[in-house]
DNA sequence: GCCGTTTTCGGCCCGACTGTTTTCAGTCG
């Protein structure tokens, strides 16, 4: 069983989670953080790495002794450190840190003086009274752990973007109509377009005697205060969507939205090079002694410590601040650079409006070209078209096309790569189009090699112009494919053809990590919206929120490029 | 445990809120 690089920064997860329990040195805790971290975003797996001979102490974070933990648990699957660590404390421990309120010195002093382990062993003492017993806990504190662990069992993890946007754009416009509020803005990981959120930051900057605080804790989607002070406030609404609200003035606007907006890894690595430079950073402003230096606005905290400003996309201390005090920072892709978009489904197979309907659609987005991409054949559940009925919709199309003003629809079809790389339909019928989609919708558990080997071949396929959705992936409910993606994009650049990033909420599919390889690789990414109605054509912008969290700039993108010159690139030598 | 044109040793981001305390520890973001 292969060990994957999430596997060793769990390990490295639990390392910390005990040892933080065990009360050690919090630098060395936050070492093992760190190198989770950093293992969670290697784009190439460790053990590539290392059979490749390459010097894993090169990476953020780790040294000597992480390196040779990390080659000890590819190697064997096991880390003798935490062998030792499960010994003193038993298995279920670390999962009472998940409970919200208990930290290493509370689950600590359960296990040693209530023998509790487990969070079943924690509802239960805390209901029978127990808990207030101890030193440093209350009556209060045992309420609040009885009811965290409540909401634990019914609680739902990570809100995809586009579902925290519809509670963020309502909540954001109830506070902007509270009397003395100035701005109302969205920060934190919504800000930076994570594909999924944990909670919404909201800043605000209010006239001092503003009731927002008030307002905010008694809006009626509210379900639970957790907190509630007078410059910062945290509520759960009724779905679930945790909000935390943070007041400032007007003058520490900048330095409270760079603050808010993160990510926590960015933020520390901003504060190091101000801690260098005898400054001080806080949501206040940033400060020289006394003296406050920056903070009405973002550009000016960043200047303070010789950076210009960097979009929220990539703060995600990934090579971001280097390459902002290097002045390579890209210039990214914004959505009015877009200026087609190469998939989408009608009535024919699973979609719901017409061609025309959804070529106004794409039109009034500002679009200037539609490729209309239908399910194949072989994906019999969304009826998808055999060569006659992909024959008519194409002469459909040519006479639509001219009766279109101002867009024009592009012939394709998401034509399903088959289980041994071959496409569902034939060359001659494939080779009338302008373009050629394919995309995986089955056999999703196949060994790295063998979903390598069918993709590779796949783009083989001399018609072959687009992977669509290359990870396959869907977000909470399926894990991507296991697939070499960097020789699937050096496969592409040999072939001429293109990878999809797929816009739709539940996919985002390029990674973001896979963007930016495909960048380094010098392969196109289409930003496409897989609509199925003419509502659809919205997600285009959290697809260009993912592009720009992998670096892309318009040039990256394929559908920045004018008609004209995209149908070249679609007209590859083979 | 990591890291270094100020350091190979001595640092390691910063502040708000809560509850249990009588000045602060614990937790969180």
């Amino acid at each position: 069983m292969p060990v994957h690089n999430a596997d060793i920064a769990a390990l490295f997860e639990e390392i910390a989670d005990r040892l933080e329990i065990q009360g050690a040195n919090p630098f060395r805790i936050r070492a093992y953080r760190n190198a989770a971290r950093t293992l969670g975003e290697l784009p190439q797996p460790a053990r590539t790495l290392m059979e490749k001979g390459e010097d894993l102490t090169r990476l953020p974070g780790i040294g000597d002794d992480l390196a040779e933990k990390i080659r000890e648990i590819v190697s064997n699957g096991r880390c003798s450190l935490l062998d030792r660590l499960r010994r003193d404390l038993p298995p279920a421990v670390t999962e009472l840190l998940q409970i919200p309120g208990l930290g290493p010195k509370r689950v600590k002093a359960l296990y040693h003086d209530l023998e509790v382990q487990t969070v079943e062993q924690l509802y239960r003492a805390a209901r029978d009274g127990r808990i207030r017993a101890l030193p440093g806990f209350g009556e209060k504190t045992e309420l609040n752990i009885l009811q965290a662990v409540e909401a634990h069992a019914s609680q739902t993890r990570r809100f995809k973007l586009a579902v925290a946007a519809q509670y963020a754009d309502a909540l954001a416009a109830f506070l902007q109509a509270v009397p003395g509020v100035g701005q109302v803005t969205l920060a934190g990981s919504f800000r930076r377009m994570r594909e999924t959120v944990g909670d919404l930051d909201i800043l605000v900057t209010a006239a001092t005697g503003s009731p927002v605080m008030q307002r905010f804790t008694a809006y009626d989607e509210v379900a639970e205060v957790l907190s509630a002070g007078s410059t910062r406030a945290s509520v759960v609404l009724k779905s679930g969507l945790q909000v935390d609200l943070r007041v400032v003035s007007q003058t520490s606007y900048g330095a409270a939205l760079c603050y808010f907006t993160g990510s926590k890894a960015h933020n520390i690595a901003i504060r190091r090079i101000a801690q260098k430079l005898g400054l001080k950073v806080n949501e206040y402003g940033v400060f020289r002694g006394d003296e406050r230096i920056a903070g009405e606005d973002e550009t000016s905290v960043y200047q303070s410590v010789g950076l210009p400003w960097i979009p929220p996309e990539l703060r995600e201390d990934r090579g971001e601040i280097e390459a902002a005090r290097d002045g390579r920072l890209p210039s990214l892709v914004e959505f009015a650079d877009l200026r087609g978009d190469l998939h989408a489904h009608t009535k024919a197979t699973d979609g719901h409006d017409s061609l025309r309907e959804m070529a106004l659609a794409a039109k009034a987005l500002g679009l200037e070209y539609l490729a209309i991409t239908e399910h194949s054949r072989h994906l019999t559940v969304a009826h998808g078209l055999d060569p006659l009925r992909l024959a008519r919709q194409c002469d459909e199309i040519d006479r639509l096309n001219p009766e279109l003003d101002g867009i024009t629809l592009l012939k394709g079809i998401e034509v399903d790569i088959l289980e041994d790389g071959s496409l569902d339909l034939p060359d001659d019928v494939l080779g009338r189009l302008d373009l050629v989609v394919g995309a995986v919708h089955s056999q999703f558990h196949l060994s790295r090699a063998k979903q390598t080997g069918r993709i590779l071949r796949a783009m083989d396929h001399p018609h072959f112009t687009l992977l669509a959705h290359p990870s396959g992936r869907l977000i909470d409910r399926r894990e991507p494919c296991d697939v070499d993606m960097l020789r699937i994009i050096r496969h592409a650049k040999d072939r001429g053809c293109f990878l999809e990033l797929n816009a739709h909420p539940e996919r985002l599919d390029l990674l973001d990590s896979h963007c930016q390889m495909a960048k380094e690789e010098g392969v196109l990414v289409s930003i496409n919206s897989d609509a199925h109605s003419s509502f659809d054509f919205a997600n285009l912008k959290y697809g260009v929120g993912q592009a720009r969290r992998g670096w892309l700039e318009k040039d990256d993108v394929l559908n920045t490029r004018p008609l004209a010159a995209l149908r070249r690139l679609l007209k590859r030598t083979m």
